[in-house]
DNA sequence: AGCTGGTATCAGCCCCGAGTGATGTGACAG
DNA sequence: CTGTCACATCACTCGGGGCTGATACCAGCT
């Protein structure tokens, strides 16, 4: 099949501090505080972004005690890397068929 | 280099209409004419979201007489795609390493 | 020239979502 | 048991962006 991704994955990557709660967390596996000090953002703020993040399937809590661990899922990022991979490809050939004029 | 990818790109694609229009632009080149009658949405839409795309380099313009030809850029695509696949990469070694509980 | 069809720009409406403060819940330490 | 810390949820404001109608622009045809 071609380009199963919805959207909504690449729109919730598309806020900026989303994006970079991502890339931090593509060092290292992080808990709240670390992620409030690191973004300077508030904790309710960072709270709503992580749920918006795992609801999306791309970050997995992982609770220890009473902080919660964020660890990125790397399958979903994989899959988009492959659907990007497939369009680009895609992409190349469609440059030679060109509709015609109404 | 980790993920220099800026999410102005990710944000322009994470509009449904917008994504809609990039995977009819990977099977052909095609003008707003036919995105139209393809997505159904208004002309003056179609030409807000083609300028929004235009300016994030997804797209690339290719006038015909008084048709204005779109085709995808694969080389932005494919950039994404090893963004990702980097990314990807970089989570998969992140799960190991935990910062420690403050 | 004047007319018609294909696109781009402008001005405005309206709604979704990011951000914030207050509050609730739950888990350890004393 | 009580306080404190980590985190989540709720209620709310407000600004950005998607959508639209009107309009300007441009290329080709008669």
């Amino acid at each position: 099949m071609l380009t199963s991704v919805d959207p909504d994955v690449l729109r919730v990557l598309g806020d900026p501090l989303r994006w970079k709660i991502v890339t931090l967390l593509a060092r290292e596996t992080l808990c709240t505080t670390h992620l409030v000090e690191e973004t300077g953002a508030k904790q309710t703020n960072l709270s709503n972004h992580m749920k918006v993040l795992r609801e999306a399937g791309l970050v997995e809590t992982e609770p220890c005690g009473r902080f919660t661990y964020y660890k990125l899922n790397a399958d979903a990022l994989a899959a988009l890397s492959g659907q990007f991979a497939e369009l680009a490809a895609s992409a190349h050939s469609a440059t030679q068929n060109k509709r015609a004029c109404p």
